[in-house]
DNA sequence: AAGTCAGTTGCAATCCATTTGCAACTAAGC
DNA sequence: GCTTAGTTGCAAATGGATTGCAACTGACTT
């Protein structure tokens, strides 16, 4: 509706990272000098309540943001480059909803993340 | 070493739940009063570094700490109680290790919480 | 084109879980 | 009992995120 947060969901969109609202709100003064943080905040909040875009919240770190276009997947973090990457399972997935179902429960949502280390070229 | 931390490894060890900060420090406090929740935060991070106990940071709440004696596992959440159920499927860690080999990594370690509901009885 | 008004913004203040500086205390060894 | 490194309690600080509020804006009406 407003142009903050046209350019905020724009910047989501053109994003190949998962940025922090720090990170974001940098991006959004690019184009937007003068945008504050918490109109980032609360546009964020107001984007992800609309399903618009995810947010994630991994280990020791600010909250992380992704546009939702691109279909459900877990993720890995590099440990040492903080680098985030996207993979997708249904056979896990499917264990997941077996193992739920047989002790009575059905799954909401899940959340997957692997926290690991380049392996050592040889 | 000192009886505070005595008291808050007791209580960890004898929780059949996954109490968080602020609880610890009630529980504790029946055997101790006055002990400060500074300590208990201070005390759950020594513990934690020591590898007796582990911190989870389940979404939108604070963190919920249990004793490191039982094997690794992962947690069901529901979503409606609140309730934390344990549960470990060897399948899933294989599939995991084996995606992140295919990518180049070693996994270092992993998160993976399923925010359940009971199933409706039938 | 001017008027209306719900929704949005920027700022500063606030929240809340967690951490920390510091002086007083304790436990464990000498 | 005396020493001292490690621990405690308190109060203050931290840091990410949220919020109250008055000013503003954009979409719609006439």
């Amino acid at each position: 509706m407003t142009r903050q947060r046209a350019v905020l969901v724009a910047k989501l969109a053109e994003a190949e990272d998962h940025p922090d609202a720090v990170e974001l709100h940098r991006r959004a003064e690019e184009e937007m000098p003068g945008i504050s943080l918490s109109t980032v905040y609360r546009t964020l909040s107001a984007l992800e309540g609309q399903g618009v875009i995810h947010r994630h919240q991994f280990e020791g770190a600010s909250a992380r943001f992704e546009h939702a276009d691109a279909g459900h997947h877990d993720h890995m973090i590099d440990v040492d480059t903080g680098e985030v990457i996207e993979f997708c399972s249904d056979r896990i997935e499917r264990l997941q909803a077996e193992l739920a179902a047989e002790l009575g429960y059905d799954i909401v949502h899940h959340r997957m993340e692997l926290y690991v280390r380049r392996k050592p070229t040889s």
